[in-house]
RNA sequence: GGGUCGGUAGCUCAAUCGGUAGAGCAGCGCCCUUUUAAGGCGUUGGUUCCGGGUUCGAGUCCCGGCCGACCCA
């Protein structure tokens, strides 16, 4: 190391002192009692522990010393004495640092202000640590190294670690209540020939042995759909789509999307189950906030902690950094569904269907102030709108149904009129959510309806999707959900490198 | 890609008009046998993101670059 700073040179030169003492200072198995919020269950005076974790605070009294460890599950004051200990290892103690782990047993005991706690009668070091963790009040409050260092922001902020228990749970929980309703996971490829199932800018890349360039997909649905023609009634998938596209708040190149389909159901009945599944999560969540209260959040009571038991669990408040709520998401069934076009007349006009293309372009422009890009076609100058007039100010749950055909190229036409969808766009909290569709099974309709979308690109046609429909797909109902927005929505994040675990980031130069 | 804002000690943050770079935490030393953001006394620690420029003098002003946040496309 070239230009170590005094802190670290002097962890390592402790670490030498240990090696010289014939500790080891990267530790060895150690049997401990249960996790650290186990033991605290568990707990009862005059007993023997093991518990190990890491150190994060020592309070020092000169002969006692207060520790706290902690591990992901929570935090426990370890007390120890140096007549207890003995001089050998009082000596090792005085070689350990905050952030080292180690592990302890002892007796339990409670303080004067009541307070669990284990007597250390032996210790181990599990693991030295060569560098200080970030202060203990404050925690990493640094953005970028938050990201690029997501540990340190596990390890400092109660807030993130929360946040990310949630995640955990939404997908656990996504996962048991499709097996429930006898859905079936599958795994699809990632690596295709084609990257079909949306509009977007795939990830290339090559495979050596075959000689052929591949994509990353960025979608599941056409294998998935070949399923259907398989002989599966429901399945589904979660896992990582890959879009080589712009990042912002909204958008990470690799994501979660969650796509089910269902066989003979159409896309009323998935709104409905939609609906039921972004409930049944957001009583999840509000159960986990509600145990965390109970078990006394150890360290700093996390903001969204704070006001759980006053509120429902499908009032989900977001609040800004100060806690103070900005806006309220009210989840209680039945969500609004609404035609697309007639949302569309609500806030552009009754006669916006009945103006030509020129004039639907101007009130756009000049009404509404919208920048209209003078390559758009027609049908996305109505989507423009629609994004900014409706989609954007939309916070409650709401079902955008029958939208224009051009828009959804793998969904079934309307029978009453073929120029809309059978879909839902489900918008909440100004974003869609999650896409659902009756699904389209007529394969002769299907390719028609790929090659208006293609244009002059058909090499990006799925022929093999295709030639699959031509051998039978049931008629399904279908669904795709973004589980980074849901896990945004739900947690009240406010971008989406705030539910990912390590966001894509330029690199730094070390 | 464009605009706005930001980058100061390991961490959290100060630094007035351009005038000696500071504090808290952490660390180090000493005191204290129930502390809990422990406390008390003392103390170490800086490529102010990088490179130029203006100036007697730059963390601060100007230009270029790097990284990030937000907004727009």
């Amino acid at each position: 190391m070239e230009d170590e700073n005094e802190l670290i040179a002097l962890r390592r030169k402790k670490l030498e002192t240990l090696r010289a003492k014939g500790i080891d200072p990267f530790g060895t198995t150690f049997d401990v009692s249960g996790s650290i919020a186990e033991v605290r269950a568990l707990f009862k005076e005059a007993e023997i522990f093991r518990v190990a974790g890491r150190i994060t605070a020592h309070r020092d009294m000169g002969k006692s010393h207060f520790l706290d460890l902690r591990d992901a599950t929570g935090r426990i004051q370890i007390y120890l004495h140096a007549k207890e200990v003995g001089p050998e290892l009082f000596d090792l103690f005085r070689l350990l640092d905050i952030g080292d782990f180690i592990g302890v047993e002892g007796t339990s005991f409670v303080t004067k202000s009541g307070e669990p706690t284990i007597k250390v009668q032996t210790f181990q070091l599990l693991a030295k640590t060569l560098r200080p963790l970030p202060e203990k009040w404050h925690g990493l409050q640094d953005i970028e190294a938050r990201y690029r260092q997501r540990y340190l922001d596990l390890l400092t902020n109660e807030h993130s670690r929360t946040v990310f228990e949630k995640r955990i749970v939404i997908i656990r929980e996504t996962r048991r209540f499709f097996e429930d309703r006898g859905f079936v996971e599958v795994e699809t490829p990632i690596l295709q020939t084609i990257a079909g199932g949306a509009a977007a800018q795939p990830f290339q890349t090559h495979h050596n042995a075959l000689g052929i360039d591949l994509y990353l997909r960025i979608a599941l649905e056409l294998y998935l759909k070949r399923l259907l023609v398989g002989g599966f009634n429901k399945v589904f998938e979660i896992n990582r789509n890959f879009r080589n596209e712009g990042i912002s708040r909204k958008h990470n190149p690799e994501f979660t999307m969650l796509e089910a389909y269902w066989a003979y159901a159409d896309f009323e009945k998935v709104a409905n189950l939609v609906e039921e599944l972004i409930c049944y999560l957001a009583e999840k969540i509000h159960a986990l906030d509600l145990a965390k209260m109970e078990a006394g959040a150890p360290g700093r009571p996390s903001v969204p902690i704070a006001g759980a038991r006053e509120s429902s669990p499908l009032q989900i408040a977001h609040r800004d950094a100060d806690g103070h709520i900005t806006r309220t998401i009210n989840l209680k069934r039945p969500w609004r569904r609404v035609r697309y076009r007639d949302l569309v007349r609500e806030v552009a006009g009754k006669d916006w269907f009945e103006l030509s293309p020129d004039q639907r372009r101007e009130r756009a422009m000049n009404e509404f102030k919208l920048e209209i890009l003078p390559q758009l076609a027609d049908f996305e100058v109505t989507q423009h709108v629609f994004e900014k007039l409706i989609e954007e100010k939309t916070i409650d749950p709401l079902f955008v149904t029958h939208c224009p055909k051009e828009l959804v190229p793998l969904a079934k036409q309307n029978v009453e009129d073929n120029s809309l969808v059978d879909v839902f766009e489900l918008v909440i909290n100004g974003v869609e959510i999650a896409p659902g569709y009756s699904e389209l099974n007529d394969p002769i309709v299907q390719r028609q309806r790929l090659e208006e979308q293609a244009g002059e690109e058909k090499q990006n046609i799925d022929e093999e999707f295709l030639l699959a429909l031509e051998h039978g797909m049931p008629p399904a109902g279908g669904v795709g959900i973004g589980m980074d927005r849901l896990t945004m929505l739900l947690t009240g994040a406010e971008s989406i490198r705030d539910v990912v675990l390590f966001p894509l980031l330029r690199p730094r130069k070390l």
